[in-house]
DNA sequence: ATGTCACAGTCCCTGTGA
């Protein structure tokens, strides 16, 4: 089973993109974040003519998270079931493993309330996540906009006093692995970047200034069946491209 | 720090967010 994990940053921009890379690529399952369009804009029937299923969680401007499925789309969640909250995650049980797809609030700056937003949101993902049915194999993948270490960081004193890299969003993170969770990527990968989001600006990709943000953390069932991760640069090179680029995972599953 | 991109509304520019 092939899982990937992809901000897309405007799904009504990047269709092009996010339909070629599915014809190509053919994952299983793809979480996507950064919708920023209304289930109204969604395009259901585009990606069922590319044969998946799809549930989606939109709002007007910002946000928006989706899961896509060739082997079954079933019980969604949207959200932490909290009133007017912004629409950050979505669930599905998806060919036997649980699904998340979380789009992690930024942060902005240190000294801004969205800073504080983001730890909150953090938690209760991580209570969530604690609460889960162990026995159902999870996948929690997205863009979590956290590097977990330096490694993450393509120049790590440029990002000093800067959200992503702290102390406090890494133990957040951290937190969430306290459930029972690695982050797949690094676990087979303990020493190369694999960045997966390089700014707009200043010539970062060509530069290879990036960050390693978008993150597959995964149960011990799935580790254990884990064949390969890797980022999808070619992705990133594309014709007016998503400033992220996807990350899959492979596993080798025999599910009960 | 900032050489970009995308959105909605103020609607062909501006403010916001990343």
């Amino acid at each position: 089973m092939k899982i990937a994990t992809w901000n897309v940053n405007s799904l009504t921009a990047r269709w092009p993109r996010v339909s070629e890379w599915l014809e190509s690529a053919q994952p299983d399952v793809l979480l996507i974040q950064e919708t920023k369009q209304t289930d109204a804009k969604f395009p259901f029937e585009g990606f069922a003519e590319l044969g998946y299923e799809s549930a989606h969680f939109g709002q007007v401007q910002w946000n928006g998270v989706a899961i896509l499925s060739k082997v079954g789309l079933e019980d969604v969640t949207r959200g932490f079931g909290e009133p007017e909250e912004e629409a950050r995650v979505i669930s599905a049980l998806c060919g036997g493993v649980r699904v998340f797809s979380c789009y992690v609030p930024n942060g902005r700056a240190l000294d801004n309330p969205h800073f504080e937003y983001k730890l909150r949101w953090l938690e209760t993902l991580r209570k969530i996540l604690d609460a889960r049915d162990r026995s159902v194999p999870t996948l929690v993948g997205g863009d979590f906009n956290i590097a977990p270490s330096d490694l993450d960081v393509y120049d790590p004193l440029a990002f000093e006093g800067a959200t992503h890299v702290t102390p406090v969003e890494r133990e957040a993170l951290a937190a969430l692995g306290e459930t029972g969770l690695t982050d797949l990527t690094r676990h087979l990968h303990p020493e190369e970047p694999n960045f997966s989001w390089w700014d707009y600006r200043n010539g970062s990709f060509r530069r290879g200034w990036g960050l390693r943000i978008d993150l597959l953390l995964v149960d011990e069932q799935l580790l254990g069946s884990a064949t390969a991760s890797y980022v999808d640069r070619e992705a990133r090179k594309a014709e007016k491209p998503s400033d992220h680029a996807p990350v899959v995972g492979e596993f080798d599953l025999r599910l009960g």
